[in-house]
DNA sequence: TGTACATCAGTGAACGCGCGTTCACTGATGTAC
DNA sequence: TGTACATCAGTGAACGCGCGTTCACTGATGTAC
C-alpha cells in the first residue's frame, strides 16, 4: 500500500498537468483547453501527457470531478462545527470566488454531448445532503406553500433525508437564489452597477433565513 | 431608402447564414461554432461568407446582439399591457426555454477576453429597465432592509429611473433569483430530481411578489 | 430597346496553424538474482 | 555487491483533420446610355 518513488512522481506530474490545465481554462475557457498547450507549458512534447491521460476526453472529466470534489469538501468543512446555512453560504461564495473558472465548470453552461460519469452525480449528492442538513437544522419557516405538496411527492432526490417538505424547498430556494447572484457576479454582469455583490449576496442569504 | 433586390437578397442569405450558426450552436456549443461548418452547411464554400461577415468574431457578436435584443422584445412585449412581474417572469421563461443556447450566450459562461460592444450592454439596460418598471408597479414590500441604504448610495445602474430602493432591491432579487432556477433547470441540473421545475420557478416568483 | 460597362456573389486553390492521436524509438529508473 | 533484465517516462516524426483567412478568378445581376 505505500507509494513507489514511481507511483509518486506519477501522482506529482498528474498533478501538474491538472494545475497547467486550470491555467489555460482561467485564461481561455474550458473548450479552448488543449493537450498540446498543456504538455509545452510543462516542457513537454505533447504525445508524453497520454501516459497520464487517455485523452483530452479524459483530462476533462477528472477536472470535473476534482472540481466538484472540492467543492463537497469544502462545503463539508464549513459545515462541521455543526450546520449553519449563513457559514455554508459564505464558504459556497469563496470558493466560488477563489476560481470562477472552475465554479463554471461546475454550474455553468453545459456542453452539448457531455455526460458526467456516474461517480459525479454522487458527489452532487453529497453537496445537496449537506445543504439539506443546514436547512433542516434551520427554525421551520412560516406557513407551507402550495409547492410543497409537490416537492413532498418528488423527494426521490432527497435521498433518504428526513427533512420536512419546508426544509427541502428551503435547500432548492438555497441552491438556485445564491447560484443565481454568484454566477451574474462572476460572470461579469454586476460590474458597471457599482454596488457592492457582497452585500446583495448577503442580503439574499439573509432573506434565506427569514 | 426602398430595398433594392440585391440588398433584399443579402439580408436573406446573412438571416439565413445565423439561422445555421444557430444550429450549430445548438449542437456542439458556442466555442464550436465554425464558419466554414456553417458555409458546407449552406451549400457553399468557406470564403462566399466573408461577403456577409467580416469574420468569425463578427458573426458571434451579432449573434449575441441578437439574442440580447430579442430578448429585451420579449419583456417590452409582454410588459406591453402594464407592468406585471409575474407575466414577465413567465415571458422570460418561455423566451429561455425555447432556445437555451441563446439564453446562455446571454447569460451563460462568459468567454473570457470577450468584450461585448456598447450597444449591447444598451440593451442590457433596455431589459433591466423593464424589469424596474415592473418592480416600480408592484405595492410596495414589507420592511426596509440593510441593502436598502447601500442600493441607495448605488444606483446609477437604475439610470434615471425613479423607483425606490425596495423596488431597486427586488429587480436585483428577480433577475438573480430567476436566472438561478432559469439556469440551472437549462443546464440539466434539475434532470433525476422528478420535481417539476416550472412549479419552482413560480414558487419563486410567487415569493418575490410576498 | 439593346448594348457596354460596373458591381458583386461565389469559387477553388492556397497559406499557415494547432489540434488529437499513433507509433517506433531511446534512455533512464527500478528489480531480481 | 555487481550485473542482467524489465519497466516505463519521454521523444520526434508522422497521420489526417478542420480551422480562419487571403487572393485572383469567373459568371451572373444590375445600371447607364
Amino acid at each position: 500500500m505505500t507509494e513507489t518513488p514511481r507511483e509518486r512522481y506519477r501522482a506529482q506530474v498528474r498533478t501538474e498537468i491538472k494545475e497547467r490545465a486550470w491555467e489555460q481554462i482561467a485564461a481561455a475557457g474550458a473548450s479552448a483547453l488543449s493537450l498540446n498547450a498543456v504538455a509545452k507549458q510543462m516542457g513537454m512534447s505533447g504525445p508524453a501527457l497520454y501516459r497520464y491521460f487517455a485523452g483530452r476526453d479524459e483530462l476533462i472529466t477528472e477536472l470535473i470531478r476534482d472540481a466538484y470534489r472540492s467543492l463537497a469538501d469544502a462545503l463539508r468543512t464549513a459545515a462541521e462545527p455543526g450546520p449553519d446555512l449563513t457559514v455554508l453560504a459564505h464558504a459556497l461564495r469563496e470558493w466560488a470566488l477563489a476560481d470562477p473558472h472552475r465554479y463554471f465548470l461546475v454550474y455553468g453552461t453545459p456542453v452539448p454531448g457531455y455526460h458526467a460519469p456516474d461517480d459525479i452525480t454522487g458527489i452532487a449528492s453529497e453537496i445537496m445532503a449537506t445543504l439539506l442538513d443546514a436547512c433542516a437544522a434551520l427554525p421551520p419557516a412560516g406557513p407551507g406553500t402550495p409547492f410543497d405538496a409537490h416537492i413532498e411527492d418528488h423527494r426521490k432526490w432527497a435521498a433518504g433525508h428526513p427533512a420536512p417538505p419546508a426544509a427541502l424547498r428551503r435547500a432548492l430556494a438555497c441552491w438556485t437564489r445564491l447560484h443565481g447572484v454568484l454566477s451574474l457576479e462572476l460572470a461579469g454582469h454586476f460590474t458597471g452597477m457599482e454596488f457592492d455583490p457582497a452585500l446583495l449576496f448577503a442580503a439574499e442569504v439573509d432573506e434565506l433565513l427569514a
